[in-house]
DNA sequence: GTCAAGATTTAGAATTATTCTAAATCCAAA
DNA sequence: TTTGGATTTAGAATAATTCTAAATCTTGAC
């Protein structure tokens, strides 16, 4: 059954995992599974209650592992949108999220590289901007990587 | 002393506070020194840390009341830059957190309207950016506030 | 194949961050 | 002055995450 060109999105899990030290699990890919099923930006807790309609035996402190793994060889992304639990997002184009204080959803909108504007969901209505780079600054640039 | 020019942010901080309904009080306003004194984006229990050391019998739900109430009035931003506790900025100007995943320092940079490139702090490398659009939904615009 | 080393998972405890509660205090307006 | 609502307080409660130690699973060396 090994067909060129056929999909494999475990190989690709694998291999993303092996980059950076990482073993393929049933748990890693059952987490990463169920953030690629709904992306409704759940959160750790959420996405612990997906996986375990699957894999009943699963338990919270794997999902964040698995969480965790999967964000550090970028399958994943960790946001940050309000005071309590993160979120998590298997988009990982360059997008903005529009996130409403009111109810809570998230919106994804992926950025246009040459237009100068910004588009936004349809009646949104915009407050502030929050705008974080991530990475490590000069000093720690220096130091062997922790 | 009422001299006209005379520089008095005790005042403002009254006035921001009462444009949403909010009371001046001595904890607010000590919580506010806090923030503006050292701009190092402190968490809460870094703030309550602080405020204690002149006001010794503030407590923590204090410190929270008057960090929601300065981020309401529109005087403090409250930024989500990883997992765990949230941080306090009085830079109210559109700009930029710098986040170093290694040892935590936030520096800011302000955003250039009509640069193309972003500025950068010197010897920073950037892993990703996390933008996040604050505001309200279309569903939630048309409901009262609550 | 077999074994040892190290990675991963698990349940549950521990910690951290935040919110809630109820009583006390303060303040503004009637 | 009194009264109602806003604010503060200590401490309890909850939520989110991390830690711990034992069990299990790979992987690679033999």
């Amino acid at each position: 059954m090994a067909t060129a060109g056929h999909k494999n999105p475990e190989r690709s899990l694998t291999e993303k995992l092996n980059t950076v030290g990482f073993r393929f699990t049933p748990q890693r890919q059952q987490v990463y599974d169920v953030i690629l099923q709904k992306r409704d930006h759940p959160t750790a807790e959420e996405v612990f209650i997906r996986a375990k309609r699957h894999m009943p035996d699963i338990s919270h402190a794997t999902v964040y592992n698995c969480l965790d793994a999967l964000v550090k060889c970028g399958l994943v992304r960790q946001v940050q949108l309000q005071r309590g639990a993160s979120r998590y997002c298997p988009n990982m184009e360059e997008h903005c999220h529009y996130y409403c204080d009111s109810c809570g959803r998230v919106f994804d909108v992926q950025l246009q590289k040459d237009s100068t504007s910004m588009p936004r969901p349809k009646g949104f209505h915009v407050d502030h901007y929050d705008i974080a780079a991530h990475g490590r600054c000069a000093a720690c640039s220096a130091k062997p990587i922790d």
